[in-house]
DNA sequence: AGCACGCCGACT
DNA sequence: GTCGGCGTGCTC
């Protein structure tokens, strides 16, 4: 290789040619970090591998400074991958393979300008270089005033534009020096002065003072370093002592690097599997036989909440290891579930990385080199862990697969089910996604295509029986009682029921908050958010109104800001409002609230969802985060107080998204010797969304929902792509869009009528102003797999040649909502 | 993404 | 005439 091709992390969508030098020749292979001339900068590059375009003869290429990895960092596959992502998901490649390394390894060089020694000598002599101009003595002064600078704070301290002429011409005239610095790394292994014992003659030993021999017995009776400062503390004695038995040859003290290591990962005790169902024992036969045969494959393991799927996974991980492959275990936040991660570490002790946004950067670099490295065989992780650096992939579980946060929200917008898809079938292994409320598109691959394994766990475990539940109409609560109510009488009395029976409850609203929204009742006026088009939420015991997009917050107002008028009506009953009604209704009840205003208190989720598990709580109340995953054996109740307030969203997964939260939040019901029954209050009894999940029927659901689908073309029948064009103008916003939407209209019209993409738009996004940017949209409808992608790549890159805006453009392929 | 280049208004 | 504004074009 002596041209390479190399990604720059640079927002743009394209690759770099840079030649080799000699001395690199033969060294250099893909998945390296290379340092390289950028512009007027030095950056981390990452080698993809020998260039492969070859209209690259009118450029004079850079050279390759250095090789910032003796090996690839990284297997190559995952280069493949990442250009894969960087190139479906319209995202610059050298970001995509920056975010497969930790942060903080990554290292940048600027220019530094100092002065050269013969200038020096002429200005401490109180003289001056004779012949300069007035902008070139004040860069003088200044750098014998302050030493040698970085360029760009040069620049800032002398306020002359046109530097870089400046400085050539001082530069030329021998004045000054130019070098380049690049910086260290911010994040590496850690080391530490730890102490080591070696074996001795029995008579040394004995003759060994007192301090010196505890030392020495503390040292001996370990398998590994101790470091010395711990050393030291346990067997209370000072350094001098450790000195003095590494002179008698009786120890060693040396740097030694220490793991940092997650909390999670230290605490874990060893445990044991447990005795598998013939279902689920048939499941694992079942997948076990697609391992080894060593296709890929993908599989969907359908099973209700409680059915013992987290068994299966860990059982084929298991014969994962065994047949010497490594496995990959994603979970939606791990934050939620420190219980499954700590389950999984205890299963496979010593094998086990974790990768989640909770460690530090020194904890996950640590993991991430061990996994790099080999040490680590099995990887539990939240989304970015789907690009850990594993060799011989051959499992790729994927739990809670509906969970949107597998799909990230910024560039690269990537979805990890489909990147998982992409690195199983490069190392022929197997993706498991698990769900009891599967997506719609990974169910109509399973159901309908059958170009997915579907298994099914239609049962709890030890026949565990589902949660009954109820649905309650409030619009006929209303009639009856002749005013609004929150809370039912129905759940009132089932509330008061399970507390009395010393059982436990949990209440789901998914609105945070006091009231969600302040309305004038002499004028109508709402009192939304200045920078966003949303209603600002009042909390009660901040006493302020907050805008739960932006966060912006404002005292309450006493008067209307339209009229003035002093009748000012809360609506909308929220989390924090729902509490104190609770606390009201069943006075004895211990009730705690889980949303995301309570747990800003670092450690507050852990240590309320322990207290629940401890019991030292009666009620629960809270956002969607109560639903996700948690084991509580003695909820024998769940409540839903507003279960349609995510249907009216201006959302294609509107419904979806109603019928897996209710689901979900349904299956903490029950799941220990006693039954659950569930509460479902509802304006819209009647939606198919509410029916089914009242029944614990996915099927049906299902049934109902992909004819909708198909109805308005919407996914798994259609793909889509959304291009969001935001800019503080709203004019502004609408021509980019506009621009945007005639050159995809006029590269769309060219294709054969039967996979032309539809181009929709441009128009005002729902929410059509969000931190003070008007939202325009853009949305393209492609039929799966009809080769419009390609048709967007070209399109893409015509539009990136000539901007012509400032407005920023989002490209968000397969958005999960089109908010 | 940065960052320089280039072309138009307000100052010495 | 210069300084500084931000439109637009490039980085191997």
């Amino acid at each position: 290789m002596d041209t390479v091709d190399i990604a720059v992390p640079v927002g743009v969508r394209r690759t770099f040619a840079y030649s080799v030098p000699a001395s690199l020749r033969g060294r250099i292979a893909p998945g390296m970090r290379v340092l390289v001339p950028f512009g007027r900068k030095m950056l981390t590059g990452y080698v993809i591998g020998p260039l492969s375009r070859e209209d690259t003869g009118h450029l004079k290429l850079r050279p390759v400074n250095r090789l910032l990895d003796s090996e690839p960092a990284i297997p190559s596959g995952l280069v493949e991958i990442a250009l894969w992502v960087a190139r479906y998901y319209f995202a610059p490649p050298g970001e995509v393979l920056r975010a497969l390394f930790p942060a903080g390894t990554q290292v940048a060089g600027d220019r530094r300008i100092s002065l050269a020694p013969e200038a020096a000598r002429l200005l401490n002599g109180g003289l001056r270089p004779p012949g300069l101009r007035s902008q070139q003595e004040l860069i003088l002064e200044i750098l014998a005033r302050e030493g040698p600078l970085p360029f760009k704070e040069l620049a800032e301290r002398s306020a002359l534009r046109n530097m870089e002429a400046w400085i050539d011409s001082l530069a030329d005239a021998g004045l000054i020096t130019i070098d380049t610095i690049v910086d260290s790394p911010k994040v590496r292994t850690k080391e530490q002065l730890s102490i080591r014992s070696l074996p001795g003659q029995p008579e040394l030993i004995e003759s060994l003072p007192e301090t010196q021999r505890r030392l020495y017995e503390l040292t001996s009776g370990q398998t590994s370093p101790l470091p010395l400062q711990e050393a030291l503390r346990l067997s209370k004695c000072t350094v001098s002592v450790a000195r003095a038995l590494e002179r008698k040859g009786l120890a060693v003290i040396a740097a030694e690097q220490v793991h940092r290591t997650p909390l999670e990962l230290a605490a874990a005790s060893a445990g044991t599997p447990v005795i598998l169902t013939p279902a689920q024992q048939e499941i694992v036969d079942g997948i076990l036989n697609l391992i080894v045969v060593r296709k890929p494959a993908r599989c969907l393991l359908h099973g209700v909440t409680g059915s013992g799927k987290t068994e299966v996974y860990l059982r084929l991980i298991a014969e994962v290891l065994k047949l010497g492959g490594t496995a990959l275990f994603l979970v939606p936040e791990i934050g939620l579930t420190p219980m499954l991660s700590r389950l999984v570490v205890s299963r496979f002790p010593g094998l086990v990385s974790l990768m989640h946004s909770g460690m530090s950067p020194g904890e996950r670099y640590d993991q991430w080199s061990r996994i790099r490295d080999g040490a680590s065989r099995v990887v539990v992780g939240t989304r970015s862990a789907v690009f850990a650096p594993l060799n011989d992939l051959r499992i790729i579980v994927i739990d809670e697969e509906q969970d949107s946060s597998y799909k990230q929200d910024e560039s690269p917008c990537y979805h990890a089910r489909e990147v998982a898809w992409q690195r199983v079938q490069q190392s022929n292994g197997i993706l498991l996604m698990g769900s009891a409320t599967p997506s719609i598109e990974t169910f109509y691959s399973a159901h309908s295509i059958g170009d997915t394994n579907l298994f099914l766990l239609p049962e709890r475990v030890e026949s565990k029986p589902m949660p009954q539940v109820t649905i309650v109409d409030m619009a006929k609560e209303f009639e009856r009682k002749g005013k609004n109510v929150v809370v039912s009488s129905v759940l009132e009395d089932e509330l008061r029921h399970c507390v009395g029976r010393g059982e436990q409850a949990i209440i789901l609203l998914n609105r945070r908050g006091y009231s969600r929204t302040l309305l004038c009742r002499s004028c109508g006026h709402v009192f939304t958010c200045p920078e966003c088009s949303v209603s600002m939420t009042y909390h009660q015991q901040e006493n302020r109104l907050a805008c739960h997009y932006c966060g912006q917050e404002r005292s309450t107002p006493s008067t209307c800001a339209g009229c003035g008028g002093p009748y000012i009506h809360y609506a909308g009953v929220g989390t924090e409002q729902l509490e104190s009604i609770l606390r009201g209704l069943i006075p004895n009840a211990r009730i705690a609230r889980l949303d995301r205003d309570t747990t800003r208190r670092r450690g507050f989720l852990r240590s309320t969802l322990f207290s629940f598990a401890e019991r030292r709580l009666d009620i629960l109340v809270g956002t969607q985060m109560l639903a996700k995953g948690h084991d509580f054996p003695d909820v024998t109740m769940v409540g839903v107080v507003a279960a349609d307030s995510g249907l009216s969203f201006p959302d294609f997964r509107s419904a979806e998204r109603t019928f897996q939260l209710l689901t979900q939040v349904a299956g903490r019901a029950g799941r220990g010797t006693q039954p659950g029954r569930v509460v479902i209050q509802s304006y819209h009894p009647e939606s198919y969304a509410l029916q089914s999940s009242q029944k614990q029927d996915y099927e049906a659901f299902y049934e109902k929902e992909i004819e909708f689908r198909k109805t308005m073309g919407y996914p798994p029948f259609r793909s889509l792509i959304q291009i969001l064009v935001t800019d503080p103008d709203e004019t502004q916003a609408l021509r980019a869009a506009e621009t945007i939407a005639s050159t995809l209209k006029t590269h769309a019209s060219r294709l054969d009528p039967v996979v032309r993409p539809r181009v929709l738009g441009p128009a005002a996004a729902p929410l059509e102003k969000l931190r003070g940017n008007y939202r325009m949209q853009v949305l393209v409808k492609l039929a799966p797999g009809a080769g419009g992608i390609s048709m967007l790549q070209d399109c893409f890159d015509e539009l990136e040649r000539r901007k012509g805006s400032s407005a920023k453009v989002h490209i968000d392929v397969d958005p999960l909502s089109l908010l």
